[in-house]
RNA sequence: GUGGCUGUAGCUCAGUUGGUUAGAGCCCUGGAUUGUGAUUCCAGUUGUCGGGGGUUCAAGUCCCCUCAGCCACC
């Protein structure tokens, strides 16, 4: 395990029907998968240090191309050397493009077909986001696994809205990758180019826009424009439709997803990698996961709870705190309930991660998914 | 003792020349949250309007009495 192999290189050690687990290189570190990268929008884990992050036992973090770009700027991280210099982070970044700020901040910009035009939510500054700037962002920021631009799809899109949309994210991505090709080390170490599926929820759409993105020779390929709304079974049978269609060798990344629930059966239909805001938002809205479902740690209900957040957790509030501590800073406003909640939520992510690698490989996977979906259903409450 | 001010939700207060089922913020309770514009958002509970009487079609609002707190002067 400790020799370094070419970045890039996805080696499948073991599979369960469709799921499958195994390591991607980069050129900071193994990614192991089926992974769950925590997001940094910023180029921050919400509330936590480097080693907090690295603690929870994740191996690659987000950074958003768009939020960075604002802030500090992309020279100013060129200058820096990348934005792992300037953090202090040493294990794998992956940067989304800002495809998806091009549906949650709708209201702020204008796509045409070369690109997306956005104005700052800070000062109203004009952003122009295209195959070659949104490259060059990405290359500025020095992350390992850099995404293509693409434009999130919604939900409800019809079909003439969304094959405009996915033809319009597939030349981009052409266009990223051909220029990528030409030198994948131009930041300085190699970073992998991903390219994103679209088709909104029409199963035509995604099939064709898988095959077509299959054909690019990407070192990984991500599906996304899920988890914008659609119910459950919709996004399922989507994932199912794309991970039917995307190579075999290549790892598979749903972005934006998502519930201990969805990541499982996601794993199930042959995904390798996630990125959700959900444990580190939710931990800051006063909610926690645990292996006997979530609850609300700032409910009433837990003002006494002598118990930790989860009793078969080692993260450092597990080994710290009490329930009913942590109500009691949540509810007093401190920093530390944010932070704990934070580090809990985290690192619950990456142990619900790390069993179900071990269940893939140690072939108990079917019996581990339907046991661990029943004990996430009871909120938070041990038998 | 005299004069004045203030009494409205658990807290701090708003209530227009009297006019529908008396409001806000905070607190409290519950819910949401899916490639972060999030310490965010949504919803809900709580009232003898200090008490009594009067005027009026109608009083938190006007009048009288009374109680409590505060201030000033004796």
């Amino acid at each position: 395990m400790n020799e370094t192999k070419t970045p890039g290189t996805f080696d499948i050690a073991a599979k369960s029907g469709r799921a499958r687990t195994g390591v991607l290189h980069t050129s900071h570190g193994p990614i192991r998968t089926p992974a769950f990268m925590p997001v940094g929008t910023a180029g921050s884990v919400k509330s936590l240090s480097n080693p907090e992050i690295e603690a929870t036992g994740a191996d690659v973090i987000l950074g958003n191309t768009y939020h960075l770009w604002l802030r500090p700027g992309c020279n100013f991280l060129r200058d820096w050397g990348g934005l792992r210099n300037f953090s202090g982070w040493n294990k794998a970044l992956l940067t989304d493009s800002g495809g998806f700020q091009a549906w949650s901040l709708s209201s702020i910009r204008k796509i045409d077909d070369e690109g997306i035009t956005f104005r700052s939510h800070l000062d109203g500054a004009k952003l122009r986001f295209t195959s070659e700037t949104v490259l060059d962002a990405q290359r500025a920021i020095g992350a390992d696994i850099i995404m293509a631009l693409d434009e999130c799809t919604p939900s409800d899109a019809d079909i003439p809205t969304a094959t405009r949309s996915w033809e319009r994210t597939l030349s981009w991505t052409r266009t990223m990758a051909e220029l990528w090709h030409k030198d994948p080390t131009a930041h300085g170490h190699a970073q992998l180019l991903f390219g994103i599926a679209q088709g909104s929820l029409h199963a035509g759409l995604r099939e064709r826009s898988c095959r077509e993105l299959a054909e690019l020779d990407l070192p990984g390929l991500a599906i996304g424009g899920l988890s914008v709304g659609e119910p459950e079974p919709e996004m399922y049978r989507i994932a199912s439709v794309c991970t039917e269609v995307l190579p075999e060798h290549k790892p598979r990344y749903v972005m934006g997803v998502g519930t201990p629930r969805n990541l499982l059966e996601l794993i199930d239909l042959g995904v390798d990698m996630f990125d959700c805001v959900m444990p580190t938002r939710n931990a800051r809205n006063g909610m926690v996961f645990t292996w006997n479902g979530a609850f609300h740690y700032k409910a009433a209900k837990v003002a006494k709870d002598p118990r930790p957040f989860d009793p078969d957790c080692q993260c450092l509030a597990c080994r710290s705190h009490s329930r009913a501590y942590l109500r009691h800073l949540f509810v007093s406003n401190e920093i530390l309930a944010l932070r704990m909640a934070t580090i809990h939520n985290v690192h619950f992510y990456q142990d619900l991660m790390d069993a179900s690698r071990r269940a893939i490989a140690n072939g108990t996977w079917p019996e581990f998914k339907r046991t661990t979906l029943e004990r996430l259903e009871r909120k938070g409450e041990p038998l």
